[in-house]
DNA sequence: GCTTATCTACGACAGGTCTCGTTGACAGTC
DNA sequence: GACTGTCAACGAGACCTGTCGTAGATAAGC
């Protein structure tokens, strides 16, 4: 009733960064995610080999290893992602509170676009006429 | 221009749970708060003390060492830190659009009442018309 | 003054995260 | 068949977090 996803742990912040890749990229080779992920930085190929294999034995992550360079892609997406991060910040943060967060996003945060502010009102219409998307 | 808090680092797990007390009930002592928050759980008086150390050596609390049984109190209010944890997921998870993360919460959470929504849109009212309160 | 209870301070430790070096397997080329 | 380069796997290590046990200081009561 409280928490229904036991299965997936929640992705830490490297992990994070590299779910971000595979959500953009669909399926990847390691090497190519440390080329798109790690350039920059200085972190080497073993260390992208290493996360990617921590992450799918926590089952973030599926792998194809039926080539001899293992192919990977996220097992959540990352709208349920979200939703996740979402739910726990709202629980420790804010109370358990959503609309508290949602007033705190709008007000505080840099600013927000004409139209995203109707796109949040939109929003707020279908949910109030009950037909929820 | 991004980030301009470098002096208070985000606080971890534990130590949003200390700081929800003291933002709830102001100064406290270690026992106090021990008392408060771990009730329940089984953790030990010297754990509250030393997180709160921990904490104080971080610049996340300030404390009256004047008498023989210090008192603690936050440093940051709760909004801010709200507004801390908010940047950061926005920058993390929802690829820095606040927006988006406004509709997540939104629409995917568990509800929000007719009061919630008439004040979400009383402040994109407010936003729209350029005084931020 | 002595004992007892409470407090702070310090060190240690287990678990998790992220980093890397090294090793062995394997494919391709000569 | 030997050489070269790429790959997955494994172990180790540095760091942080949260946990506590123990030691030393101090206040209160007798």
């Amino acid at each position: 009733m409280r928490s229904r996803n036991p299965q997936t742990p929640k992705p830490t912040e490297a992990e994070l960064g590299i779910l971000n890749v595979l959500w953009e990229r669909g399926s990847m080779t390691v090497r190519e995610l440390h080329e798109a992920n790690y350039r920059d930085e200085g972190t080497g190929y073993t260390t992208s080999l290493k996360m990617l294999q921590i992450m799918h034995a926590k089952g973030l992550v599926e792998r194809d290893d039926s080539q001899r360079a293992h192919v990977y892609r996220a097992v959540i997406n990352k709208e349920s992602n979200q939703q996740r991060f979402l739910s726990d910040m709202v629980q420790r943060v804010f109370d358990g509170s959503p609309s508290q967060l949602v007033l705190q996003a709008l007000g505080g945060q840099p600013k927000a676009s004409r139209e995203e502010l109707d796109e949040i009102r939109a929003l707020l219409d279908s949910i109030e006429s009950g037909k929820q998307p």
